[in-house]
DNA sequence: AAACGCTGCAACCGCCGCAAA
DNA sequence: GTTTGCGGCGGTTGCAGCGTT
């Protein structure tokens, strides 16, 4: 059933991508803009399939991601999303515009799982035992699962939409009851924006922000370069010191020294060609680019990606409250004065609501 | 120092939904 | 109405790095 995989072309390269391949995959989007994904093999010379390209670009290189640890704040919201929303990680990284479904899949299932195993070691067992349940609300019917739905009326697909219509209809009460500025666009999270079809505006370089990401890959690449063993840092722990740079970056306006100074190491110590250096050339971004809150994410307007860091201040704002509301659930079951949407979602519970799906 | 097991993350695989032909 | 193909998503795997023995 189903097509062969796209990537069984004869010639197409798996595996790790080299910082030069990303190098070429951030060209070729800053030039024409994501999307249009089989085109970028052909057009860019890269030997990888359309999806590895758009793998890449999404969980990697897209301007905008924060990589490292999660915050506890980030934690509890990712913990109250998936007992809303279940496995659905675009949706939950939707409301983590920094953070890829990939990562926030990846955290959940080897930290959070762990942890509330632990809780649930410790008395905590029917929230494990919840999230149990809902953990396997999307998979394919499995054991209980399978006799409940059966006297489901509604197909998985007509209540997840029935479920994100609530839930849409419920950030869209939550925003305007929140909106400040009704003259600006609704903040919607990434997954609404990035689907939204938007022109794309060669003029405007939109994804210069990207090179903040591919910079820090170089950083790591040159730490693991066969001619820097000695300097023995894997990519992980680069885009570790990557993510607290970012949170270091309002307490430190030289954060690009971060970078340079990197760029100075890898360069005395690669001894080749100077790989950041001729990334930094061939894009000529300035030299603060290291910083999340620079000028990079604002020049990005045109760009359905950047334009989730548009009037960034005031989106996170609401964000943050929306988060407050969220995590404010989990410590106090949601009281205290809400609006109607966030009434809706906060008191809504798949065990109270057994009808939901009739 | 070597061997082994564990962990975390990047990337792949396969399926699905949707739109165009 | 059917077929085709692309983009997107969630589950899973492979592997490098790390800690322990």
């Amino acid at each position: 059933m189903g097509r062969p995989p796209c990537c069984d072309k004869l010639g197409v390269k798996k595996g790790p991508w080299t910082p030069e391949e990303d190098i070429m995959l951030v060209t070729y989007v800053q030039q024409h803009g994501p999307g249009n994904w089989r085109q970028v093999p052909t057009n860019t010379g890269l030997r990888r399939c359309s999806k590895s390209c758009r793998l890449r670009w999404t969980n990697y290189l897209r301007p905008g991601i924060k990589r490292g640890d999660f915050t506890e704040d980030e934690e509890k919201m990712i913990i109250q999303l998936q007992v809303l929303l279940g496995n659905k990680w675009a949706a939950i990284a939707s409301y983590l515009p920094e953070r890829t479904d990939n990562d926030i899949k990846n955290y959940w299932n080897t930290h959070l799982k762990k942890k509330l195993r632990k809780l649930q070691m410790g008395s905590s067992a029917d929230y494990q035992d919840q999230q149990n349940t809902k953990d396997h609300r999307f998979t394919s019917n499995s054991t209980s699962s399978t006799t409940s739905s059966s006297s489901h009326s509604l197909s998985r697909g007509q209540w997840e939409k029935r479920l994100q219509t609530d839930i849409h209809l419920a950030k869209q009460a939550l925003n305007d009851a929140l909106s400040i500025d009704h003259h600006k666009p609704i903040f919607l999270p990434d997954h609404h924006q990035t689907t939204t079809k938007v022109p794309y505006s060669p003029q405007t370089p939109a994804y210069p922000s990207s090179t903040d990401n591919i910079a820090k890959l170089l950083k790591g690449f040159m730490k693991n370069s066969p001619n820097n063993k000695t300097n023995k840092t894997t990519s992980n722990s680069s885009t570790r010191e990557y993510s607290s740079d970012n949170h270091e970056v309002n307490t430190n306006n030289n954060n690009n020294n971060s970078l340079s100074g990197e760029s100075k190491t890898t360069t005395s110590n690669s001894g080749g060609i100077d790989l950041s250096q001729a990334f930094e050339s061939l894009f000529g971004f300035d030299r603060s680019f290291g910083s999340p809150n620079n000028s990079d994410f604002s020049q990005s307007n045109t760009s359905p990606e950047g334009s989730i860091f548009q009037g960034e201040s005031k989106e996170e704002l609401r964000f943050t409250m929306f988060e407050n509301w969220l995590l404010d659930d989990i410590t106090t079951g949601g009281g205290g004065e809400v609006d109607q949407g966030k009434e809706d979602l906060s008191n809504f519970s798949f065990d109270e609501n057994p009808d939901f799906f009739d």
